[in-house]
RNA sequence: GCGAAAGUGGCGGAAUUGGUAGACGCGCUAGACUUAGGAUCUAGUCCCGUAAUCGGGGUGGGGGUUCGAGUCCCCCCUUUCGCACCA
C-alpha cells in the first residue's frame, strides 16, 4: 500500500517529455490551420543570455505570458508564443577577454543554461521558433533592414560629438547615457568628436510621439518616451553680428521675451566662438573653451549652481531693435540642444537671471508680475511690458504676434523642437552584428548587395582595440579587410558593429516565420500574426527597446514590409521582485540562511542583524535562483507563487514561505482526486452531475468567471486567490462531481499545468488537458440566492440580514426597520430618512 | 526643481459605479491525530475594553463633499520611479 503523495519532482519532467513530444505547442503556419481560428501573439522581452543565470524576476513576466497563452489556446485562438536570446553585448566580450574563449562560445553556453531553465518551468514556447540575434541565419536580416535604412537615407556617417567611455573603450548612445555615465556600469562618459554612423530616428520623432496615443500602453511609459522626444514649439530667430558678414540662430519657446534680450549665449562648443571673439578677448575665451572641452558631461551638470561664462567681445543685433547686445560663451548652454546658442532673458528665465547677476548684465522685465510678487524671474502669466508692439498682450497672443513680425522681416520663423537626437548606431566592439558596408579608397560609402548578406564575424586574435585604437574588428586578416570592387578599386569594410539594441529591433517579426531564407518574413505571416497582442517586460526599456523598435517598426511601414503603424498593441511591465537582506551595524550581509529570530531581534550568529527589501544582487547575498526553487517545491508551485505574490505591475519582495503557501493549496488540490492511500481515485469522486452538489457548483461557475476575467486582465493573483477558495470549498463538500472537478481542472491548467495534467489523465481523459476546451460559466449560477444586507443607522453598522437575492425595496425597508438590533440605536427616534440599496445594504438616518 | 505613481493588520496583499475594510496566503495562538513533526486536520487571529454577548476606535496626517469615503475634492507629510542648465 505505497502512500502516492504529491510529488512534483516526478510528475513534472514526466508531463514536460510528453509536451516536446507530441509537439504539445507548436504553432500552426499551414494556411488553412490559421485561418480556422482567430490569432494571438503573446511576447515576452527575450533575455540577454549572463552567465549568472535566471532570477526568479526573468520567470514572472514569463509565466504571466505563458498562463495568457495557455487560456488564449484553451479558448480556441492560435497563439504565437516564442522565445529567443538578445545574445550580442558587451558582457559576453568582457568574459572572452578575461578567459580567453570566444565570445560566441560564451553566450553558447549562457544560452544552454537559460533554455535549460526555462525549460524546467513547463512554458508552452515553440520551440522550433528560437531565435538568436547573434547567429548569421538571424544578423543576415539585421543587416538587410540596415541596408534598407541606408537606401532611404536614414543611416549615415557624421563627425559628431559622441559620448565615449574610456573604460569601455567604445561610444555610446544618449539613450545609454545618464548623468554621465553609462547606465549599465556606471563608467564615466566624455565628450569626443568621431565619425561615427547615425541613424535618422529624428525625422520619426512626429509619428514617435503621435501613435503612442492610441497604444494600450501603461501611461508612464508614453509619458516616458514624450519626455524624451521632448517636443516643444517655439521660433528660430536670426542674430547678424555687429560688423561682419555673421548671423547665428537661436532657439527660443518664448519669442514673446525677444524684448527682454540683453545677451546673448554661445555654447562653449559652437563653431561661431572662434570666428567672432575679438582680440582682447582671445586669450580668455579659448582659457574657457578648453576647459569645458575637458569637462566630462558629469562634472558639467555637476557644476550646475555655480553658472560661469566669459564675454566674447562680440555684439548681436536685436532682431527687432537694432541695438547691440553683447555675445557670451557659457556652458550652461549645451551644443545637443537647438541651435547650440540662445538669447538670454533674465527677466523671464531664472537661469539667464543668475548669469545676469553673476556678471552685471541688465536686465529687462517684459511680462508684468503680479502685484506683490518680489521672485527674480517670473515665468508666470501677465501683460506684455516693455515690449513696443507687443505691450499689452498675454503671452500666447503676445508670441504668435511676435513670430508673425520675425517671418514678416525675414529674422526669424515659428519652429518646432525636439529633444531626440539621431540615434549614434555604431560601437568599437567585437561582439556585434558587422555593417554590410564597405569604404572605397577615396571615402566612398558603398553598400553591399542584399545577396552578399550575411557578412560574418571573422576570427581575430584579440577582442580588444588594436594598439592605433582601431575597433577591434581591425585585428581581421586582410582577406576579410580587404576587398576588390567590381571595376577594380580597392575598399575596406567597415570595421565598428552594430549596438547590442540593433537586434532586438525587429526579433518579433521574425518569431512569425524564424526559418524562412528568402525574406527576413513573409508577408502573409506578418499579415496574419502582426501587431503583437501582449507584449511583457521590465520598464527598464522604457527609452531605449521599445522606443527604437518602434523606429525600425516605422521605417519597416514605409517600405510596405509591414502592416501595422506600430509593432506592439498592448505593453504591460511586470515590476521587480526585490527580496529581503541581511546587515550588521558595520554594513556585512549575512546570507538569509544564517539569520534567526530571537525573541523579536534578528541575529546571524552571535551578531545581531538588521533587515531590509532591496534589489537582488550577489553582493547583497540575497539572490534567489529559479533552480532551488523548483527543486524544493516544484515549477508549479514557482509559476504560481510568482503570480500569487502580488500585481503583476508592482514592485514586491520575495517570500520563501510565501511558495511554501502554494505548494500546500496544490498538494490540497492533489488530495482532491488522488486518494494517498492507495494512489487511486478520491472516493468522494462521484459520477452525479454538477447539480448534486449545488453549493459546489456555485463556487465552481463563480471561479470559471473570476479566474477568466481576472486572468484576461492580468491580476492573477487575485485569480489564484479564487482557485483557493474553491478548492478549500471542494475539501469541505461531501462528494465532488466528476464534472465539477473536471472544469475546475481545466481552470488550473494554464497556471498549474503539470499538476493539471496529471489528474485531467488520473480522470480518465485520453487528450492533453492543455489542448482542452476553457470551461464555460452559467451566469446565473454565479450569484447566491440568498444574500447578505448589512443595517447601518446614520451609516454605522448595526446588522445583517439574509434576504433573497431579488428582495425589492420595500421589503427590504421593512425588513430593516423590523431589525430589533438596529432598533436598539434608533433610541425611540423616528427615522428621518431610509437609503435602500439592493443587494447592498439599508441606512436608516435618524 | 519638474513630472508620475503609491501609502491599508506582525508580513505579501483583497475590496464593482462611493455601499459589510482586511478576501486569499504567510506568520502566530490553541486543540486533534501522531513514536515524532518543520506533516496533516480543526478553531481563532485589525486594535482597545469585556468571561462572552457587546461597545468604542481604525485604511500616512488635517480639513471638506455625502445618508454613507480606503475610494471623490483641497492642504500637508513620506516613499518609489522617471526627467533635469532642453532655452
Amino acid at each position: 500500500m505505497a502512500k502516492t503523495v504529491y510529488d512534483p519532482h516526478t510528475l513534472e519532467p514526466k508531463w514536460q517529455a510528453i509536451w516536446d513530444e507530441r509537439q504539445a505547442f507548436r504553432t500552426p503556419s499551414d494556411p488553412a490551420e490559421l485561418a480556422s481560428k482567430p490569432k494571438f501573439y503573446v511576447l515576452d522581452m527575450f533575455p540577454y543570455p549572463s552567465g549568472a543565470g535566471l532570477h526568479v524576476g526573468h520567470p514572472e513576466g514569463y509565466t504571466a505570458t505563458d498562463v495568457i497563452a495557455r487560456l488564449k489556446r484553451m479558448q480556441g485562438h492560435n497563439v504565437l508564443h516564442p522565445m529567443g536570446w538578445d545574445a550580442f553585448g558587451l558582457p559576453a566580450e568582457r568574459a572572452a577577454v578575461r578567459e580567453g574563449e570566444h565570445p560566441a562560445t560564451i553566450t553558447g553556453r549562457n544560452i544552454d543554461n537559460f533554455r535549460r531553465q526555462i525549460k524546467r518551468l513547463g512554458f508552452s514556447y515553440d520551440w522550433e521558433r528560437e531565435v538568436s540575434t547573434c547567429s548569421a541565419d538571424y544578423y543576415r536580416w539585421t543587416q538587410w533592414i540596415f541596408l534598407k535604412l541606408y537606401e532611404r537615407g536614414l543611416a549615415y556617417m557624421a563627425e559628431v560629438p559622441v559620448n565615449w567611455c574610456p573604460a569601455l573603450g567604445t561610444v555610446l548612445a544618449n539613450e545609454e547615457v545618464k548623468d554621465g555615465k553609462y547606465v549599465e556600469t556606471g563608467d564615466p562618459v566624455e565628450r569626443r568628436n568621431m565619425r561615427q554612423w547615425m541613424l535618422k530616428i529624428t525625422v520619426y520623432a512626429e509619428r514617435l510621439l503621435a501613435d503612442l496615443d492610441p497604444l494600450d500602453w501603461p501611461e508612464h511609459v508614453k509619458e516616458m518616451q514624450r519626455n524624451w522626444i521632448g517636443r516643444s514649439e517655439g521660433a528660430e530667430i536670426i542674430f547678424a553680428i555687429a560688423g561682419g558678414d555673421h548671423s547665428f540662430d537661436v532657439f527660443t519657446t518664448r519669442p514673446d521675451t525677444l524684448f527682454g534680450c540683453t545677451y546673448c549665449v554661445l555654447s562653449p562648443e559652437h563653431p561661431l566662438v572662434a570666428l567672432i571673439t575679438t582680440e582682447a578677448q582671445q586669450r580668455e575665451v579659448e582659457a574657457y573653451v578648453a576647459e569645458a572641452a575637458h569637462k566630462t558631461d558629469l562634472q558639467r551638470t555637476d557644476l550646475a549652481k555655480e553658472k560661469t561664462g566669459v564675454f566674447t567681445g562680440a555684439h548681436a543685433l536685436h532682431p527687432v531693435t537694432g541695438e547691440p547686445v553683447p555675445i557670451w560663451v557659457a556652458d550652461y548652454v549645451l551644443m545637443s540642444y537647438g541651435s547650440g546658442a540662445i538669447m538670454a532673458v533674465p527677466g523671464q528665465d531664472q537661469r539667464d537671471w543668475d548669469f545676469a547677476e553673476q556678471y552685471g548684465l541688465p536686465i529687462v522685465r517684459t511680462v508684468q508680475p503680479p502685484d506683490g510678487f518680489d521672485g527674480q524671474a517670473y515665468v508666470g502669466e501677465g501683460p506684455a511690458i516693455h515690449s513696443d508692439f507687443l505691450d499689452g498682450l498675454e503671452i500666447p497672443t503676445a508670441k504668435a504676434r511676435m513670430i508673425a513680425w520675425l517671418e514678416e522681416h525675414g529674422a526669424g520663423n515659428g519652429r518646432v523642437e525636439y529633444r531626440l537626437r539621431d540615434w549614434l548606431f555604431s560601437r568599437q566592439r567585437y561582439w556585434g552584428e558587422p555593417f554590410p558596408v564597405l569604404h572605397a579608397a577615396d571615402g566612398e560609402v558603398i553598400p553591399l548587395d542584399y545577396d552578399a548578406l550575411p557578412v560574418e564575424l571573422p576570427p581575430v586574435d584579440e577582442y580588444k582595440p588594436t594598439q592605433d585604437g582601431q575597433p577591434p574588428l581591425a585585428r581581421a586578416g586582410s582577406d576579410w579587410l580587404e576587398v576588390t570592387l567590381p571595376d577594380g578599386r580597392k575598399a575596406t569594410r567597415e570595421t565598428n558593429t552594430m549596438p547590442q539594441w540593433a537586434g532586438s529591433c525587429w526579433y518579433y517579426l521574425r518569431y512569425l516565420d524564424a526559418h524562412n531564407t528568402e525574406l527576413p518574413f513573409s508577408p502573409e505571416a506578418e499579415k496574419y500574426w502582426m501587431p503583437v497582442d501582449l507584449y511583457i517586460g521590465g520598464v527598464e526599456h522604457a527609452v531605449l527597446h521599445l522606443l527604437y523598435a518602434r523606429f525600425w517598426h516605422k521605417v519597416l511601414y514605409d517600405c510596405g514590409l509591414v502592416s501595422t503603424v506600430e509593432p506592439f498593441q498592448k505593453l504591460f511591465n511586470q515590476g521587480m521582485i526585490l527580496a529581503y537582506s541581511y546587515q550588521d551595524t558595520q554594513g556585512k550581509y549575512y546570507h538569509p540562511d544564517e539569520v534567526e529570530e530571537r525573541g523579536d531581534k534578528l541575529f546571524a550568529g552571535a551578531v545581531e542583524v538588521s533587515t531590509q527589501i532591496e534589489k537582488m544582487s550577489k553582493s547583497k547575498l540575497n539572490v534567489v535562483s529559479p533552480d532551488d526553487v523548483i527543486s524544493e517545491h516544484g515549477a508549479d508551485a514557482m509559476r504560481l507563487y510568482e503570480l500569487f505574490m502580488g500585481p503583476l505591475e508592482q514592485q514586491k519582495p520575495w517570500q520563501t514561505t510565501g511558495v511554501e503557501g502554494v505548494y500546500r493549496f496544490l498538494q490540497r488540490t492533489w488530495r482532491l482526486i488522488v486518494d494517498e492511500h492507495d494512489g487511486k481515485l478520491a472516493p468522494k469522486l462521484t459520477d452525479a452531475p454538477a447539480a448534486s452538489e449545488p453549493e459546489l457548483e456555485k463556487v465552481l461557475h463563480k471561479t470559471i468567471k473570476k479566474v477568466q476575467q481576472d486572468t484576461e486582465t492580468l491580476q492573477m493573483n487575485t485569480a489564484i486567490s479564487q482557485m483557493m477558495i474553491f478548492v478549500n470549498e471542494a475539501t469541505q463538500a461531501k462528494t465532488l462531481p466528476r464534472e465539477i472537478a473536471s472544469a475546475f481542472l481545466r481552470v488550473l491548467a494554464p497556471y498549474a499545468p503539470h499538476l493539471a495534467e496529471e489528474l485531467w489523465s488520473r480522470l480518465g481523459m485520453e487528450n492533453l488537458i492543455a489542448h482542452a476546451e476553457w470551461p464555460a460559466y452559467d451566469e446565473a449560477l454565479c450569484v447566491d440566492d440568498t444574500i447578505t444586507i448589512v443595517v447601518q443607522v446614520n451609516g454605522k453598522k448595526r446588522d445583517e440580514l439574509s434576504v433573497p437575492k431579488d428582495a425589492d425595496r420595500a421589503t427590504l425597508e421593512q425588513l430593516a426597520l423590523a431589525s430589533e438590533k438596529a432598533g436598539r440605536f434608533l433610541e425611540g427616534r423616528e427615522p428621518r430618512r431610509v437609503i435602500v440599496v439592493p443587494g447592498r445594504l439599508v441606512n436608516i438616518v435618524v
